[in-house]
DNA sequence: GGTAGGATGGGCT
DNA sequence: GCCCATCCTACCC
């Protein structure tokens, strides 16, 4: 497992090294190749930056544990939360390459492309099968149902920064990290 | 290849 | 009552 030393960074370091890390959940898996850091009180577009609320608690908790949200009426989005605890800072997982249980996952998809399973942060928890259930769960416990893993050696990756999608507010600043080239980034850029 | 619009409900002012 | 850290479909080149 990832421990929670890792997490307890600045949100933008921890972003950058979860690139290549692996998500499990049940018996489906997925490597990370697409994240967005969120920071705190200065960052428009975090939900932390109006305070802590019933719902951003999380994000000021301990880091190590996941931070789900309903978004749109349809979607969740899984972050994982990083910097000390009571400083606000999470990232915002928003594309996987499969790993394992892939059958199960284009299932839930309801799709045979292995691009189109978890190109996406609606896409990613709907096929690993997370939900508000697993808000504010702890990823850093060895043996949980839920967890985020080093997958071997880390190898250098080739990274690509540029701004965060899908916000109206802080929207030039290169928040946003994904592997080069790899098919199963949300967005070419 | 591309994009405009709708689905759908919780959070917060 | 407005705003979303989204995705899919229909439709148009």
């Amino acid at each position: 497992m990832l421990p929670r030393e890792f997490y307890a960074r600045p949100s933008v370091e921890v972003a950058r090294d979860l690139l290549g890390k692996v998500i499990v959940h049940g018996s489906t898996a997925g490597r990370i190749v697409e994240v967005e850091a969120y920071l705190g009180l200065k960052d428009a577009a975090a939900h932390a930056s109006r305070g802590v609320t019933a719902r951003t608690k999380v994000i000021f908790g301990p880091p190590g544990h996941a931070y789900v949200y309903f978004i749109y009426g349809m979607y969740e989005c899984l972050n994982l939360v990083a910097e000390p605890e009571g400083t606000p800072g999470c990232v915002l997982i928003r594309a996987l390459e499969p790993v394992a249980g892939v059958q199960l996952m284009m299932r839930r998809r309801g799709v045979s492309r292995m691009e189109e399973i978890a190109s996406g942060p609606g896409k990613l928890t709907v096929a690993m099968g997370i939900t508000r259930k697993q808000n504010g769960a702890d990823v850093t416990i060895a043996g949980m149902p839920f967890t985020v893993r080093r997958m071997h050696e880390d190898q250098p990756l080739q990274v690509v920064t540029g701004p965060r999608v899908g916000i109206r507010k802080a929207v030039d600043w290169p928040l946003r990290f994904y592997l080069a080239g790899n098919p199963h980034v949300s967005r070419p850029r």
